[in-house]
RNA sequence: GGAGAGCUGGCUGAGUGGUCGAAAGCGGCGGUCUUGAAAACCGUUGAGGGGCAACCCUCCGGGGGUUCGAAUCCCUCGCUCUCCGCCA
């Protein structure tokens, strides 16, 4: 959520702002609505410290034995007058709530112009696309070839975008996973997390899923109360400092975190339908920061680099893309995505994004450190990156490493996660 | 699943429906004292919001209700704890 204050005071240039990427913001109603709450409000305050006043002198007549019926008498009408000022004060600020809570976060500076993925600006690129002197296959070729990747079986236990692997490509997945939590909870830092899979609603609006995204969530509903499955790890380990002040010593915090998510691709119908790419169900680690506002542009940097590392160990070739500001996720200020080579498909793909949310996330979270100079609490700035997006990886190291035999070579760096096996072979 | 107890400020913990945003203690911060520190003593110390301002409003797990007035009474949901049952 946007600060209430930059959106009264420097309304047409936020309004601008939002255009770079594609939002046009209704200034003429946010304006008109702004003006009514505010004349609300004053009027329903002023309403409730009359009655305050005028019920604190009833206990004082009454304590003193006075009669208070002249005093009731005159406080009559007003339990009607407060109760439509306040049901219209919280009407106004509730619309006002739902508007601003449907506004994306403003692009940094040093985010390219542009509409969509086209537009994205390419910052660097690391290693070499491998040649290869027979025809590669893709991984859903290589997986079936060596009887370890099965879609069909997923789709008659469960649907369409759903995998089972067994056997060492199997392993091969659960060593991603061990690769990567090992690598940045030993070597950059982060403190490796647990968290719930199923979430609460306040938990996604806290990040930003909701209310705008619900479609893309799976629901759990029940009598009581509804829950989601999470779409990524970002949601419960960001959620970990929401309604908290944090002391400053305990900033940053930087979590680890590896989960399944689910997401229900709502809208991308017939787009990546072959193979592990797009799925319902996926594993990711995933990288969450929370750092104090000045850190914040230097710490994306250095999430970036961290999620980098993993891609580098496994020595996969990639690119690091800037996202347009048309391109970026509703919460985001600023993103990295890393892409990586497939050789398949001949092209670079997503297999992380790492971005700065500033305060847009803090601000719905009520997620605060407290300022030693100011002794004050004050919004905290949250990232987050895959490090890695788990499918997608397993997709490209099998890609990238597949050999002319349908065998596959394993990276270095996941042998002593696979008992030093050190290449996946036919039978 | 059944029965019961509870949820108050950073923590512990008081709080007959009326001047309670809330006693007290601990902790934190500032000061006095001290060569320095500790102890002692004094003061201070929640969060959010509105208003040009004076100042005002809201918040005692969430939501709703009763009342001139609710931390206090009622309803409801959530959570925590104890016992019983079941269970990986």
């Amino acid at each position: 959520m946007l600060d209430p204050h930059r959106l009264r005071n420097e309304l047409d240039a936020t309004a601008a702002c939002l255009n770079k990427r594609g939002f046009i913001l209704d200034t003429a109603q946010l304006e008109e609505l702004e003006s009514r709450r505010k004349e609300l409000q004053v009027s329903t305050q002023e309403l409730q410290a009359e009655r305050n006043t005028k019920s604190k002198n009833i206990g004082k007549a009454k304590a003193q034995g006075k009669d208070i019926q002249p005093l009731l008498d005159e406080v009559a009408q007003l339990g009607d007058k407060l109760k439509a000022a306040e049901t219209g004060l919280v009407e106004i600020q509730e619309e006002l709530q739902q508007i601003l809570m449907a506004i994306p976060n403003v692009p940094h500076e040093s985010v390219p112009a542009g509409k969509n993925e086209a537009d994205n600006v390419e910052v660097r690129r690391w290693g070499q696309a491998k040649v290869f002197d027979f025809d590669v296959k893709d991984h859903v070729d290589l997986g079936s070839a060596l009887g370890q990747m099965d879609f069909e079986t997923a789709a008659k236990i469960t649907g369409a975008r759903y995998v089972t692997m067994n056997s060492a490509i199997a392993r091969l997945h659960r060593a991603l996973i061990q690769l990567m939590l090992d690598t940045h909870s030993q070597e950059h830092g982060y403190i490796e997390t647990y968290v719930p899979f199923i979430v609460n609603a306040d938990s996604l609006r806290g990040t930003g899923q909701l209310p705008k995204f619900e479609s893309e969530l799976y629901k759990i509903q029940s009598d009581e109360q509804d829950f989601y499955l999470i779409p990524t790890a970002e949601v419960p380990v960001t959620n970990i400092v929401r309604d908290v002040i944090i002391e400053a010593d305990y900033l940053p915090r930087k979590y680890v975190c590896h989960t399944p998510c689910f997401r229900s691709e709502a809208g991308s119908y017939g787009k990546d339908t072959r193979g592990m790419i797009r799925q319902h169900q996926f594993e990711k680690v995933e990288l969450v920061q929370v750092v104090r506002a000045e850190d914040s542009f230097k710490v994306l940097e250095e999430l970036t680099g961290h999620a980098e590392a993993i891609l580098q160990k496994l020595e996969l070739p990639y690119r690091v893309m800037a996202l347009c500001a048309g391109d970026m996720g509703f919460s985001a200020a600023k993103t990295y995505d890393l892409e990586v080579w497939l050789p398949a498909q001949n092209t670079y793909r997503e297999i992380s994004s790492c971005s700065n949310f500033e305060d847009f996330q803090a601000r719905r979270l009520k997620a605060r450190w407290r300022n030693p100079q100011t002794g004050k609490p004050e919004l905290v700035h949250t990232l987050n990156g895959s490090g890695l997006a788990i499918g997608r990886t397993l997709v490209a190291v099998m890609e990238n490493y597949q050999r002319a035999d349908g065998g596959i070579d394993i990276p270095a760096a996941l042998q002593p996660y696979m008992g030093g096996l050190t290449e996946i072979t036919l039978a």
